[in-house]
DNA sequence: GGCCAGGTTCGCT
DNA sequence: AGCGAACATGGC
């Protein structure tokens, strides 16, 4: 087993617990993604081979420093490159986050999420196809169901290397579902129409038909055009793979049930937005509505909702 | 056991 | 365009 260590310098600020929580819903285990004793840990996937990527911050918010160790059977200069990348981009550490902030301090209600937040950036998945299918799964079910779910699917039908005694997953591929095929779904405790969506997403994946990965290089107009047309995606589940996986800083999934609540408290006297209200009073964010989402989010999955003062 | 959840589609005005 | 209903399954 090849063990090589490389360092990446984020921008800062960058607050590494923040954005790696972010990752993994704040828990220790969410989908393929590990958070635990301060290491963030994905198994990635690079020139066909496995890869497990072990991500430690020795430096500050203020002038961060990332460690990243690599394991796997046989690493090339090549490979240490392209996985040196690709935890850049998992990470979000090139963001800029002082526009953002410009913005943000000038709200009355939600500016202190500035400072709670201060460093958060937003995290990409390894893949677009993970972030579409990890969206699907979450579709129209309660945020415990979802972690249970995505959890699963990984553990079920993700690959697995075991270093020091544990278990790491990676995200399936579109090969794997489309073998396996819907039966092979069957088992965990998908709506049959999520079932069906992921098979057909896999298999047009596998077979060149859609091409989701080229998505990232795309205007985010046509991207959003190539996602809405496939069948159980909608405009909730385009907006998070806007956010997640091809870093589109102005994307806002104003259908979400809970990010109509959450500004409804701070902004309609407690009552929850209709979809198109939320979107509304989101343009003031704009183009930065990637990270007002981030952040809000970020506060209710951390339950750190002091910033809405009581009306 | 009933109601709801980090939606999407379909059919009817 | 806009609105309601059906969809189906896991949590609490």
């Amino acid at each position: 087993m090849d063990q090589v260590d490389i360092f990446l310098k984020p921008k800062p600020p960058f607050d590494f617990e923040l954005t790696a929580g972010y990752a993994s819903h704040f828990k220790p285990r969410y989908g393929a993604v590990r958070f635990e004793n301060n290491t963030f840990s994905q198994l990635l996937s690079i020139q066909g081979k496995q890869v497990l990527a072990t991500v430690t911050a020795p430096g500050t918010v203020k002038a961060p420093k990332l460690r990243a160790r690599l394991f796997s059977p046989r690493l090339t200069p090549a490979g240490v490159r392209i996985a040196k990348d690709r935890i850049a981009w998992i990470l979000g550490i090139d963001q800029d986050l002082y526009p953002f902030y410009g913005i943000l301090k000038n709200d009355p209600v939600l500016h202190n999420l500035a400072e709670d937040f201060c460093g958060l950036h937003i995290p990409h998945t390894e893949t677009v196809f993970e972030s579409l299918i990890l969206a699907i799964l979450g579709q129209q079910i309660n945020a415990r169901a979802a972690q249970l779910l995505r959890t699963r699917f990984v553990e079920v039908l993700g690959p697995t290397m075991e270093m020091d005694g544990k278990q790491y997953y990676g995200f399936p591929a579109p090969e794997k579902i489309r073998r396996i095929g819907e039966a092979g779904m069957a088992t965990l405790g998908l709506t049959r129409r999520k079932i069906r969506t992921i098979f057909e997403i896999s298999k047009a994946v596998a077979e060149g038909a859609l091409n989701l990965e080229g998505l990232r290089t795309q205007p985010a107009k046509e991207a959003e055009n190539t996602l809405i047309a496939i069948y159980g995606v909608g405009g909730w589940t385009v907006q998070w793979v806007l956010i997640r996986a091809l870093g589109y800083t102005d994307g806002f999934p104003s259908g979400d049930l809970a990010l109509c609540r959450i500004l409804g408290q701070a902004f309609n006297a407690g009552n929850p937005f209709k979809p198109q209200e939320a979107l509304k009073i989101s343009a003031q964010w704009s183009p930065y509505r990637s990270y007002m989402t981030a952040y809000l989010f970020s506060a209710l999955r951390t339950g750190r909702l002091s910033f809405i003062q009581p009306v």
